[in-house]
DNA sequence: CGGAACGAGTGACTTTGGTCACTGCGTCCG
DNA sequence: CGGACGCAGTGACCAAAGTCACTCGTTCCG
């Protein structure tokens, strides 16, 4: 097992090169959780408790509103860190986390990272990398939050998914959404419906073809111009 | 001058206590500018060069969208320091910065505050945890925008308003607003009229009694309230 | 003095976002 | 088999947000 561990410590940037000693060390420290689809890793408010680290599956920061909406902040594969801010500054956590797919996560408990950050200045320099970027997406959200409409924001969305994970065919590049609508529509900050109305009002536009989870993006640049208009 | 440097250097949470010799090779290193209200520091989009800190004045960190309006992402007083994060990144400037008042700012180059960092790592740990605080302030904007109206996020910023700068009177805490409409808009991520609008009703309601720039809270309890429901 | 320029207030209207309630379709499982 | 459940679609509303176009004061200055 430590072999595993060792294996996703290297994927993630924050201890990506480390000398193999060190690596052992870090990895001794390390604990395994598994966390099934939808399962809650910790809750808005919860006292820090230590670093988490993805191995495989995604897992979806959020915040929850007193009304039961929620707001997506991240969503991190594997190599991917979060948590890593309350662990410095001792605070909680400022907002929950659950796994969107079943999950494998690292932990390494507060202290442990405390003092192997002390022992390697350097990785507190990839800290506040780490940090730096996830600052520029927050401004990100916010920007999208405050100047855009759900519309401009969903095509985005769909923008984003094509470059991930689309694949050519004859009618266009066709996706396939691996989340509910009520997921995507929490990752845009709306509600359900919209999401459902604005899909189907892109295809009777002709950009889209929509069967259930399949879309296929038939006017990838008429969706380009689409939201860009009035930013 | 070198005086009022250090003094203002001693305010800032990332040089707070260094010793002597520290703090007057960093003084030696700082420039001084000045800027007018309304002028502009930065760019979005800008390429970084250095390190600001705010010695009098006010600084806002904004967003602007094609369209025109403006989103406040930060209000930075004295003592406060900014865009620390592209300093390390390398990265461009996330948004702009301008002066709400006029003010006075100390600059210090990027190589500079480079090489000062790697001589203090304990610094690189201050750094952590002022963009820490950083991220949770934008957590909170995303939090209002996605969740709160633009009535309860007026009402808000009334409420943090009386709290920093109210003096009770007979009839209740009284404020004096020292930006326009316009400013208070770009705070709480909306447009000028339905800040007047709100003010207007909340008038009407009775929570406050507005004349000009001068605003009396007459119920403080009752704006809490306000706030509070439904969110 | 006269008139830009700016900030503020407001009526009338449109668009967008969101809610409620209900229908329909799979799928999973007792 | 049949019903419970989760997800998606949609019509009918309603409320919030934003736009446009004006008016009215101030202030500032040539």
């Amino acid at each position: 097992m430590n072999e595993l561990v060792e294996k996703i410590l290297r994927k993630t940037p924050l201890f990506a090169n480390l000398t193999e000693t060190e690596m052992s060390a870090l990895a001794a420290r390390v604990s395994n959780r598994r966390f099934d689809r939808g399962a809650l890793l910790f809750s808005e408010g919860d006292a820090c408790t230590g670093l988490f680290l993805v191995a495989t599956g995604k897992i979806r920061i959020f915040k929850l509103s007193s009304a039961g909406r929620e707001q997506v902040l991240a969503v991190e594969g594997p190599g991917s860190s979060f948590a890593e801010l309350p662990v410095f500054d001792g605070g909680n956590y400022p907002a929950s986390a659950s796994a969107l797919e079943n999950a494998e996560v690292l932990f390494i408990s507060r202290k442990d990272f405390q003092n192997f950050c002390r022992e390697h200045p350097d990785v507190a320099l990839k800290v506040i990398a780490v940090v730096g970027s996830r600052l520029r997406r927050l401004v990100g959200i916010i920007e999208d939050l405050s100047f855009t409409t759900v519309r401009q924001r969903l095509i985005a969305l769909l923008l984003r998914l094509t470059q991930a994970s689309g694949t050519p065919s004859k009618e266009g590049v066709r996706v396939e959404l691996t989340k509910s609508h009520q997921d995507l529509a929490a990752e845009i900050g709306t509600v359900r419906e919209l999401v459902s109305r604005n899909l189907s009002r892109l295809q009777a536009e002709g950009f889209l073809e929509v069967d259930g989870r399949k879309i296929i993006v038939k006017d990838l640049a008429g969706l380009k111009r689409e939201q860009a208009s009035s930013e």
